[in-house]
DNA sequence: TCAAAAGTGTTAAGTTTACACCCATGA
DNA sequence: TCATGGGTGTAAACTTAACACTTTTGA
């Protein structure tokens, strides 16, 4: 019996993850060191192939938690890239996203393992293939989505200074913010939270630890940085 | 010789496409009534498969060529639709697209052929599969760009008047704006020019028609509305 | 002559930007 | 005691929002 479907190709269809974390007032992806074929011994984002029981969002929440150890991650796609030969060995259809984590949670030998490295956003190696294209297109979507939705708190830990948030949307921005202003702002937005804890870590005087509320936000979801 | 690619599954690549035109001051969808299975009868998105040589993109341009009959028309992915049950008949794996056209373009012939309509977006019936979710995103994503980027334009012949274009934007972001407010806006666009020419279709007096000037919008691209 | 759409400015409210100094503490 | 990062307020510039009447003309 002829279908409807029939005589039409199919593809194998991967997904690529762009892993962000924010360390050091940076942000840094997760990178591989691919030690197989092809374009071995390049540096390529983490990826894998969408299987038969599961969407692309599954596939790409279960390469996340190969890699990392982490479920319920913060992820969104990005956007298909089906260009007939970007994957040189085989017609391969791929959907990327992107993953924000807090880069203190992640299981450090499971990276080890996949010759993974978080890599400064600002002295990325060319990757392969059109994962440059994908990290462009990632960056300029968290852009847009942080300055809508209260997304970045996913890249923080739970307590966190106003100099590590600021920080934070400094580099997400990519532009310096006034320090008065930022806080000025902060302070209107119900859901950031001042703690009693103090973060003396970074400091000599000590600075205050805020913390993200989520229930709050969920009340009354407006958000602007 | 085992490759690197083999043991994972194929999938057929589908792509969709929510095609806006713009008339009677309201927004219209282009929507296929199925004569063939599955789902015979419904309404749904038109769509079609990616073939070998080709990317989504060509996919989707080929596909909206097919239907309408322009070619050149502004696209842009929504995003990738891969639950594994979405198609009841065949797992397919499906791109979504937005086009946007000048609704007095298309080729009606074509479209009759296929058995298309032009449905209100205020009164869509309900679509097939996840198509309804296709349409809402796409929506979302138009609001969005539309702020930022001068692709309104694409639903507007190429004269247009103020009443027109002040209604397109309303329908676009589901919300009355004022009139003196929007044309001391437009007033302040450079690359949005008064012609010389008069429109007297809409009413006794006649309006002013204006034209979109690209090229002027490449050299300060700005934008907001 | 009148109905229907085109066209036109001002003011108040709100938002955004620019900007500089004191504080607390550990080394 | 001093170097370091933490914390704080105000005024000017700019942007947005609200608002109502006159013009033109074909039917």
């Amino acid at each position: 019996m002829t279908t409807y479907y029939s005589n039409h190709p199919k593809f194998y269809v991967g997904i690529d993850c762009i892993i962000f974390g924010f360390s050091e007032g940076e942000l840094h992806l997760l990178l591989l060191k691919r030690n197989f074929e092809p374009a071995k011994g390049e540096w390529s984002l983490p990826g894998g192939f969408v299987q038969a029981d599961e969407s692309a969002d599954d596939a790409a929440g279960r390469v996340l938690a190969e890699l990392t150890g982490l479920t319920n991650v913060y992820m969104e796609q990005v956007g298909t890239f089906s260009e007939v030969h970007r994957d040189p060995g085989e017609r391969v259809v791929s959907v990327a996203y992107y993953a924000l984590l807090n880069i203190n949670e992640y299981d450090s030998e499971l990276v080890q393992q996949h010759n993974a490295h978080w890599v400064n956003i600002g002295q990325l190696p060319p990757l392969i293939f059109d994962h440059d294209r994908m990290v462009q297109q990632a960056r300029q979507l968290i852009k847009q989505k942080a300055s809508s939705e209260p997304i970045g708190f996913n890249l923080l830990p739970k307590l966190f200074t106003l100099t590590q948030l600021q920080c934070l949307y400094e580099a997400i921005y990519d532009e310096a913010l006034d320090k008065r202003n930022f806080r000025k702002r902060v302070s209107e937005i119900r859901y950031v939270e001042k703690t009693d804890k103090i973060d003396k870590s970074g400091s000599k005087r000590g600075a205050a630890l805020y913390k993200f509320n989520e229930r709050a936000y969920r009340k009354e979801p407006k958000f602007k940085l």
